[in-house]
DNA sequence: TCAAAAAATGGACGATTGTCCATTTATATG
DNA sequence: CATATAAATGGACAATCGTCCATTTTTTGA
């Protein structure tokens, strides 16, 4: 933290000499409005889509001036990725936190995960509406692919660590890895199945039947331990 | 059919006076050029996204002069639309045609969709990154909507009949109703999510695992219909 | 309090966007 | 073959894009 934090970091056209002093002072105001440009970009996005996401709408949104994005961020590209940082880190972080206040038992940490991406928090017009247009913008836009990609890993992980907790009751250990290779796999499609469809039928969409609907599968996977709605009690 | 086909519409800028015999001529080339266009969006969208899929761009591929764009279709996004509405036919065609050569048993038609989804005809990087595209620019050109929302209705229909007919063997009308419910929704999502993970990981994704992956899922669900390779023989 | 430094402004810039139309080219019919 | 009509061309057009910079405004420190 030497550098007073990355987020701080103004582009520099010739960074060969940063004149290490000056890097330290930290005005209010500034961080104030680096963070208002990314808060308008995210609020851009998700109202207008990438395509229509322009510096001129970005700006109006944070209430600043036209130069500002150059100044801040160099380019209207680096501030949409660092945008996409800030949405990936914030929910990884709120994921985080459901993990921690859950119980320590796979299927509660799993009914945690559920719930989390079905909830109002993470499952709204805006976040989901982010999500998608940097989803199809890694594709000509590639540094945007960094974020999304080690929070998917690290979810992978997890998930699999649980599914194959679970899967060991129920067999080999052989067996057990290869159902979780699989159970792993089809739930991380299955939960971004159900953010398309919410995207798609905002108006229609019932929480409560995609949660029972996640469940079920889970319930069938794992009959011990699991019910329609959510992980079975003690 | 009396005015030679839907698709030879050209934009009639006062259509009160549609001089009705001459819609009746037909040139070749005009209809080659026709479709010339809609493969281009097309190829342009796969290559460049929607947000970079400007006129120029299509007509380069199209290898046709910028004013044909009006000239066919009015507009870029009546343009765009027509391709839409092209590709959700073709994809609409093909299931069907696979759901005719699949046998008639429930388990056998959903091992059908399961590899028609899969497949590479389906599940290619053009066809695929269109599908993303266009589902994004709904939220801003609504008329995209009507498209996919009836293809998908009716593959919803279809799932639902087929579920609730092998759900009935496992339990009573009321459960299967509901299981079969669930499994429909569940089962959409997981096919979406899939195309997802495939949009994201062109490089590493594997059809053999995530054929799997479903089917484990399926014979979960419905242990005497389904195995780790598809239907049961009978 | 006042010069120096930092931050913010808003317009200029060339490039590109989608639309449209005056021409040109190609085809069909008398 | 000549003429009428359909089809295609490619540049003009205003609007908007992202970038950049000469100014102005604000804040800092001696």
């Amino acid at each position: 933290m030497t550098r007073g934090g990355a987020e701080m970091d103004v582009h520099a056209h010739d960074d060969k000499l940063q004149s290490s002093s000056d890097a330290q002072i930290l005005r209010a105001a500034k961080v104030k409005n680096h963070r208002a440009l990314i808060e308008a970009t995210l609020k851009t996005l998700a109202e207008l889509g990438y395509a229509n996401a322009s510096v001129s709408e970005i700006i109006k949104r944070a209430g600043l001036s036209r130069g500002m994005i150059h100044l801040h961020f160099g380019s209207k590209n680096k501030l949409v990725s660092e945008a996409a940082k800030h949405a990936s880190e914030r929910y990884h972080a709120f994921l985080e936190h459901c993990l921690e206040r859950a119980g320590p038992r796979a299927q509660d940490q799993l009914e945690a995960i559920v719930k989390h991406d079905l909830s109002e928090d993470v499952l709204n017009a805006t976040s989901v509406r982010v999500w998608y247009e940097l989803r199809g913008a890694i594709y000509f836009q590639k540094e945007l692919a960094s974020f999304s990609d080690t929070r998917d890993e690290r979810l992978r992980c997890i998930l699999f660590r649980l599914f194959k907790d679970l899967s060991l009751r129920y067999g080999d250990e052989d067996t057990a890895k290869e159902k979780a290779e699989d159970v792993t796999f089809a739930f991380l499609a299955l939960m971004e199945g159900m953010w398309n469809d919410y995207l798609l039928h905002q108006g229609s969409f019932q929480r409560a039947k995609a949660k029972r609907s996640v469940f079920r599968i889970l319930k069938t996977l794992f009959p011990d331990h699991f019910d329609l709605e959510g992980a079975k009690p003690a």
